[in-house]
DNA sequence: ATGCCGAAGTTACTTCGA
């Protein structure tokens, strides 16, 4: 079978986008991020008509996350224990289900803004508290893994140039260290291999041409348990979804699972 | 070729993303 983790930055404006994309590469089962929408306004039928269930917890213009599947979806859990707030409000950036044979988590860990900005405190413990809740599915029976927008580049070598942003989040010790005690639940990176180039970016942003220049980044990433690492035929980016208009910022993350 | 930011809420800008 087959999952895939994908940022799709707006699920009303990638709709046909996403669905294009779910009829040529037949994933099983995908986990979304940044729907940017109301649970009420995911287009349940349309998903439906393409083959899939969907479980969504979406509250607006911000977050948003969802899990797709055509091998069944049941055991929803929303967001994770111990959640922390921001500003007072619990965000949707998390949701759990499982889908045949899986468990599987769609995960968009805070941005962190600023190493100063109180939005970068709220990233570390948004991730210790995923730490802290991956262990039961970690140690679960069910092939498990936590896929999602990290943004976190997990080595230096995850991103096109360590040294352009010095201080910045995204590649600092601290993050790094959250990053590594999420892993401690026991779960490991699956790396994927890349289309073109060196490197597996999963991110390029908007401006700068920072596409045909490759300067990317590594921070989508699929967190798996021993069970699931086993049954890993292929992993890789799918960066030709990057390209031409009405792309995401994001590409799709691919694994083919023999299961 | 992959091409100079885009989405959403709101109404001319603002916030956010990484």
């Amino acid at each position: 079978m087959r999952v895939a983790t994908w940022n799709i930055n707006s699920l009303k404006a990638r709709l046909e986008r996403l669905l294009a994309w779910l009829a040529s590469h037949e994933p099983d089962v995908v986990c979304l991020q940044e729907l940017k929408c109301a649970d009420a306004d995911v287009p349940l039928d349309a998903l439906a008509a393409a083959g899939y269930e969907t479980a969504s917890w979406g509250l607006g213009r911000w977050n948003g996350v969802a899990i797709l599947s055509r091998v069944g979806l049941s055991d929803v859990r929303r967001g994770i224990a111990d959640q922390p707030a921001f500003n007072g409000e619990t965000e949707p950036r998390a949701i759990t289900a499982t889908c045949g044979p899986l468990r599987v988590q769609s995960l968009y860990v805070p941005n962190g803004r600023d190493v100063d900005d109180p939005h970068f405190a709220y990233k570390l413990a948004f991730l210790k508290a995923l730490a802290a809740d991956a262990r039961a599915d970690a140690a679960g029976d069910l092939p498990f893994a936590a896929m999602g927008d990290y943004n976190i580049c997990p080595t230096d070598d995850d991103v096109w140039d360590a040294d352009a942003w010095p201080g910045t989040t995204h590649v600092t010790q601290a993050e790094r260290d959250a990053l590594d005690a999420v892993k401690a639940a026991g779960l490991a990176d699956v790396h994927p291999r890349a289309l073109k180039y060196d490197q597996p970016f999963t991110f390029w942003d908007y401006r700068n041409l920072d596409f045909p220049k490759n300067r990317g980044m590594r921070i989508d990433l699929a967190l798996a348990n021993p069970a699931f690492q086993a049954a890993v035929t292929d992993a890789f980016v799918d960066r030709n979804e990057r390209k031409g208009k009405g792309a995401s910022d994001h590409a799709p993350v691919v694994i083919d699972l023999d299961l």
